[in-house]
DNA sequence: TGTACATCAGTGAACGCGCGTTCACTGATGTAC
DNA sequence: TGTACATCAGTGAACGCGCGTTCACTGATGTAC
């Protein structure tokens, strides 16, 4: 559950009011991640909204489910701009082209979302647990990479290797087919396997400057990221 | 300043109870990270000592100096399993061999000390700022990293391609210019480039098991790791 | 070798601040007759 | 249309807890003569 729920009837002023409130609970408490971490203070949002802590109580039940609502809000917000980005190619043949997009609307959101990010791949909450609700909204902006790779092979652009086949281990192959199964029927395990290396080469890439683990040593972080991108393209063959 | 320092004679018994309280401090200190992530708290370090919280302030001059003599610790405990890992491979002409046993020392020792690992490469902690005395700790891991590109090149086993070439952009290029120089004199821009999409796959792929990020997705880690250590190495032609 | 002195470790109280959550309550806003 | 009642938002005080850091202090341990 994201916000109390309340029985009122839908569409009502007080329901409308409540559901501005609920919104501008989030954004504030959006600003507070941003200055001081994933150690978000319910007090301090509310001392921000000229409230009474204990009025918070009326829209979240704890702090964690505000939490909650914030995860979920969040890898929404990446799911849907990760997609535009991959629509926004009009060319759909064009996989390099439709990657390098997605790609980069991975990295757009996150530099100009950096508290958001970190509470999505950062290292976790201590004390918080994501409940199940979180999961969908979390695979929105892989499935973007999936469908790329779904794309490409009913296009018979891209194909599975004999050194495809080879690499891969039964244990990974079944975990692989389980994911397929539910999400790209019909998608070689070894296709989905090179969208997952490309999958952590990007998130890896973006988490490395944004937790400044690229200070010092690469300055031209767009070209840089542009660069790797381009490589890691011509690894998964598209 | 990791600790602060005292004008004891080195080596008097003194100075020898001292380094030991310092040791225990931080082992206390390791402890609690495991369990409540990067909150560290000086009391309930003291509490588990039987000390007054005071009292550690003979030994660190505040919480972040304490946290930074973690920190420093943390990145020469990987550095040194790294630089092992590798140093155990015999043939040193095998250099697919030697970056496998190198990514396989980070993932170990990371699942082995998932805490110290996300002190280093998780979110960075709200306020603190580490100071210049980590750079050099820091570096030690991808240091390896970098011997191998520059001894398989020294061998003539791997030489930068055309199309590496092409690739990289002057800003780039210029970047890495500047660590070649201070790290690795005479190695190409292009091989070190490589190396750092090995590096990025590498700790991409450790942070997004220790996250979480690969909960309910691959279950058969160990064999997913090794792949897509392989499939990397593939890429930067190792 | 014995004594006076300096150094150091650790104590305990305090300052001033923070936090999440509960609870009885006051008014205002909506709803049903 | 007007009134009685129920629902809801927000208040303010309190509980019980946490924290980093400072400061004057007590003893114990070492050092110099």
């Amino acid at each position: 559950m994201c916000a109390i729920i309340s029985d009122m009837p839908a569409g009502s002023i007080r329901a409308r009011v409540r559901a501005e409130m609920i919104s501008e609970i989030k954004a504030v408490a959006r600003q507070h991640l941003e200055t001081e971490g994933a150690n978000l203070s319910l007090r301090a949002v509310a001392r921000d909204m000229d409230m009474v802590s204990s009025a918070l109580y009326r829209y979240f039940a704890s702090r964690d489910d505000l939490l909650t609502a914030l995860i979920v809000d969040a890898y929404n917000a990446l799911g849907a701009t990760v997609e535009a980005a991959d629509a926004a190619v009009t060319d759909r043949a064009d996989l390099r082209g439709r990657w390098l997009a997605a790609a980069r609307g991975v990295r757009g959101w996150a530099l100009a979302n950096p508290a958001e990010y970190a509470l999505l791949f950062g290292s976790p909450v201590p004390g918080y647990q994501a409940p199940q609700d979180t999961v969908p909204a979390a695979a929105r902006s892989s499935l973007v990479l999936v469908d790329i790779m779904a794309d490409g092979y009913a296009a018979g652009a891209i194909a599975p290797t004999p050194a495809d086949r080879q690499r891969l281990s039964p244990a990974v192959r079944a975990d692989l087919s389980a994911i397929i199964a539910q999400v790209a029927p019909g998608l070689p395990a070894e296709l989905l396997h090179r969208a997952m290396t490309g999958w952590l080469q990007l998130f890896g890439t973006v988490s490395f400057e944004l937790n400044g683990q690229l200070t010092g040593v690469i300055e031209a972080r767009t070209e840089f990221f542009d660069e790797q991108m381009e490589l890691v393209c011509d690894v998964i063959g598209i």
